[in-house]
DNA sequence: TTGTATGTATAAGAATTATATGTATATTTG
DNA sequence: CAAATATACATATAATTCTTATACATACAA
């Protein structure tokens, strides 16, 4: 992520598997395009903070990998495993007790501002 | 923050700053209790977290310090500088713009989904 | 007297991310 | 054709942030 974006590190695995979730696989590279399309470029998931995530949660059991030979480069598709998609809706829920979280903390006069 | 929070690492000082916002000043214990009251008990700021982030804000020229004693127990009230108060607005404008991306990552439909 | 609450603080380590660098192929631009 | 850019993966080093554990001190309740 940018540095303009640092305050809200963490966040990191939980947008890999939502987006994996979404599309079923992906390759790394396609990963970080696909982030700043839908940010308009206001996030950029750069090489060293995704390919370690990548590694750790594949490590963990979270993420499968299979691998291609396009256009002579090679490709390393990431999908979801089993334990990959229950940890995906736990971080799903974790993300939406933070946002709510903070909406209490900068309004507080709106109980149910979300 | 908890351990299940450590995913949000980076909100801390936001939340710190626009707590004192709202309330003129605070002290260390007095802000930990307050994010505990709003998030019910789901954000719990621990004290190795509050208080090097509080010195290392005040090292940065966002907040200024007053000494009180009360109840024969110190007290360190905070409050922020006009750098700070800068610095604050700055990190909403962040976080706003942190949530709408996570929205939309989240829920790719939704383009207007806040 | 033991635990809980209040109050501030630091040290050691873990976890996550940024920055920089490296390798390699393909395509586009001058 | 040469150079730059895009594609694609990866790691090493450092910085930042947070957790865990610990320390000191007062007050009150069980």
């Amino acid at each position: 992520m940018k540095k303009q974006q640092q305050l809200y590190k963490g966040s990191l695995n939980t947008i890999i598997m939502k987006l994996l979730e979404q599309q079923g696989k992906m390759y790394g590279y396609e990963i970080t395009q696909k982030v700043k399309e839908i940010t308009a470029g206001e996030m950029n998931i750069t090489e060293g903070a995704l390919y370690p995530a990548l590694h750790k949660m594949e490590a963990e059991g979270f993420l499968d990998v299979e691998m291609d030979r396009v256009d002579g480069r090679i490709r390393k598709y990431y999908k979801l495993t089993e334990n990959g998609i229950t940890e995906t809706a736990s971080r799903m829920e974790e993300l939406e007790n933070f946002i709510r979280n903070m909406q209490n903390i900068v309004n507080p006069n709106l109980k149910f501002g979300y």
